[in-house]
DNA sequence: CCGGTGATGTCACTGACTGACATCGCCGAT
DNA sequence: ATCGGCGATGTCAGTCAGTGACATCACCGG
């Protein structure tokens, strides 16, 4: 056993998804969530950028993800096709059981402006992921910007509507339900 | 003449922009803003909600016309023919006069992941204006959902086109350049 | 001329975040 | 085995954003 309890960053995650759900973002301090995970609020800042952070920590391989995936894509696909192939990427980072967890984040996140603000931006680096995916790809830019915006506005309505949807409807049913809808509209 | 100089809230708007330009947002206190504005730091709080805001107000503007012009797109267009006509209504925000200020602006912000983030939930704002105006169109909320996301993914792009574009190239034009570039794009 | 009002100032306070420095178990080199 | 450096943490002092309570005072309607 080291000088002090182990993984004081997966406790400090903890502590602050039971406080914000207990008290919202704003009735918990940093202090708070500190001493629940049994360490100092400079620690809390020394693992987490800042307050909102602690709820995104871990969001990039998301964005990773999804890009290994637009890359993997065949050479001939069309830009919609690969982003298509990205956003399908997704539904491996939310099996069913981090659909109860997502739920309550996501509550969470929903409940206050400011960390709706950082997860809008958690969304916009992953349009940039697929943006720079298919510029690699030779796709022309305009189209790539707007082919990922396109992409990350599918992945979005999906996860929501997932979270809202019965525990036996799988995301990539609704994601491929989602890309329908989106061909349907633009026809 | 009043007990104070008039229009408080115009000054501190300049005063921001030329400190945010000229030492960066971090690098600017409010109590600067409001010093150079003939005012104290509780007034620049009493006028603006926060340091982020001071750059942003009016914009719920921008969503309201294009709401508006959503409400009067003819009732038997489609929820796409409907949100273009939004999108385009942004153009008459952005004549020429205001083209210098906004690519001043948008460096601002684009140096600055806060004012991003202020930047994002601002979009998503517009984006719930036209889920809301869609949906009192009688549209399928999924559908309306997936085609406000769209028409703002649209407008984002045009916009930081046409800061990027040519001095006589009109927002107008942009759009409707995107938006062919987008039906190409799902066809 | 007078009392109400609205925009501002003043002050004290909380809480997020940072930089500098101290602490002390652990682990590898000797 | 022990010595010394490293890394994760604690401690402390400080800056700055943001808020609530109360005072001020030119202006305006009666």
């Amino acid at each position: 056993m080291g000088r002090w309890e182990p993984d004081a960053a997966g406790r400090l995650r903890e502590a602050a998804m039971a406080l914000y759900a207990e008290r919202g973002y704003d009735g918990t301090t940093v202090a708070e969530i500190a001493d629940r995970a049994g360490v100092t609020a400079r620690t809390f800042f020394r693992h987490f950028a800042d307050k909102r952070e602690v709820l995104f920590a871990g969001s990039e391989l998301l964005g990773q993800d999804m890009a290994a995936a637009l890359a993997a894509a065949p050479a001939d696909a069309s830009p919609m096709e690969a982003v298509t192939a990205a956003v399908l990427a997704s539904a491996e980072f939310f099996d069913d059981l981090r659909r109860d967890y997502s739920r309550r984040r996501a509550a969470v996140i929903a409940s206050t402006p400011e960390l709706r603000e950082r997860e809008l931006i958690k969304m916009a680096s992953m349009t940039t992921s697929l943006t720079d995916g298919l510029l690699a790809r030779g796709v022309d830019p305009d189209v790539a910007a707007l082919a990922a915006e396109t992409g990350v506005a599918v992945f979005r309505v999906s996860f929501e509507r997932w979270i809202a949807a019965p525990d036996d409807v799988p995301i990539a049913d609704v994601i491929r339900s989602t890309l329908k809808t989106l061909s349907a509209l633009t026809a």
